[in-house]
DNA sequence: GATTATCGCTTGTAAAACGCAAGTGAAAAT
DNA sequence: ATTTTCACTTGCGTTTTACAAGCGATAATC
């Protein structure tokens, strides 16, 4: 008993559900605001959809923040899971329409840059 | 001497040197991939400037995080000291021309936050 | 011109988040 | 049947954050 589908007390919240204000910037940055979420979200775009090719990104995400982070996107229902595109039983990731709505956010981030940072380089991004 | 107007070794970089990869997404969020340095740039776009402007921001930011934002956004030139506009001696900042670049990131945060982040409210973005 | 308030920070401290390494159980490969 | 890969979880030390208080310099007020 206590072994259902349903989320326990003991679930506890990754992602907080109070905001900083109603800014729609303060809220975006509440939900997509670190420095590895909207890397995952990059992936994501770039066809990837698996635990191990996240942390195989050159970033080198640490597997519990992945895990987090993961988690955080589940439950903002940015992405959801899916069938692995090998048919195996292990799960893989897809952007839901809301997360692929972030995809402007990226392109931005990424001409930004590619234009301003000197250490950008363009062939990392065939976005 | 040793009072000169050059950073000495005691300064030490608020903002760390090295990039996690050369992904121009990623060089961006290294530099402003944190929950509050976009709230800054977004208020510098909407005219504020000095330093009370920014603490009075309904999110409400912590002095020294501000503080320390500031001198990462000066150190990174995304925005310079200038006089203040009401003639008093005290500093004023304002954006700089790779800072006035982000404003597409933060119009795009907006964006993807009026649509897809249920408390967001409108009013909030003159933008 | 003396006092008071405001501004732009800095410092102290506790709590939270982060990053690294190691471990674990289920699935897949051999 | 054994080994390897995968997708995490756990422990733990370090860093960052948040909240509060303090402080010198400027500006306003009396």
């Amino acid at each position: 008993m206590k072994k259902s589908t349903q989320a326990s007390a003991k679930d506890k919240p990754t992602v907080s559900t109070s905001r900083r204000s109603p800014c729609p910037v303060a809220c975006a940055l509440d939900t997509i605001g670190d420095r590895w979420t909207l890397l995952i979200v990059r992936d994501l775009i770039l066809g990837r959809s698996r635990f191990k090719d996240f942390t195989s990104s050159p970033e080198g995400i640490p597997t519990n923040i992945l895990s987090n982070r993961l988690q955080r996107l589940l439950e903002t229902q940015i992405v959801t899971h899916c069938a692995a595109a090998d048919g195996s039983k292990r799960l893989a990731y897809q952007l839901t329409e809301k997360g692929k709505a972030l995809g402007v956010i990226v392109i931005a981030m990424r001409d930004w840059g590619l234009a301003w940072e000197p250490g950008a380089a363009a062939k990392m991004s065939p976005l």
